[in-house]
DNA sequence: GCTACACATTGACAAATCTCAATGTGTATG
DNA sequence: CATACACATTGAGATTTGTCAATGTGTAGC
């Protein structure tokens, strides 16, 4: 699979507000509902809102709604996506530069 | 080694932009000074310098200096810390939820 | 249907980010 | 030391992002 530059900046946009990982630690603890999260964070709740859909976009959180409740949790299927993809791009070739001469 | 939330965010900032993720791309077919790197993107200089030092910073590239030239080429130390990051933010301990009975 | 609840959306503002022109810094070369 | 080159830094403008108050949407219970 394929991603493109842009699939990709989504993919790890989850990572890049300090927010958004700690969403990630308190949901280490399993599924939980946004209500929960809400208690644990210091954060508006359209705010967290906010948060969940950029983690949702991402991949790597999931949402389940049942009834009135929106539970979310790790994606580990968006997890071996963005493992795959950060392995993949930052793997190299071994060639030597052009322009050194090593 | 544990990472604080800030932390996790500076490295994962490097894969958050479109440009920096086709730097990764270039830097892929080994270490390359920025002079090169500049033929490849639609980038003003500035702004290039500014890309290299957002992924310098989050340690998944590093700058060599030879004379005029600076030459940077993808960490493999930075990606593993990465993705050892990245293992251990999105790992559950499989906890059933408390408030949806499951 | 009315009310309460859980969550999403909208709108507005502040802060951060991306971008480039201009300028600064350090290094080689004549 | 004067010039040219490679790159960094500064400053300014445009865009994006994070945040919250206000409001909207859908669901459950009475």
């Amino acid at each position: 699979m394929e991603l493109s530059n842009k699939q990709i900046t989504v993919i790890f946009k989850a990572l890049c507000d300090e927010n958004r990982v700690q969403i990630f630690r308190i949901l280490q603890n399993g599924e939980l509902c946004a209500c929960h999260l809400l208690e644990d964070l210091h954060l508006s709740q359209p705010t967290l809102s906010h948060h969940m859909k950029v983690l949702c976009d991402s991949g790597l959180v999931v949402g389940r709604k049942e009834g009135k409740w929106m539970h979310y949790s790790i994606s580990q299927e968006g997890a071996k996506i963005a493992m795959d993809c950060l392995k993949e791009i930052t793997a190299v070739t071994e060639n030597d530069c052009e322009c050194c001469n090593k």
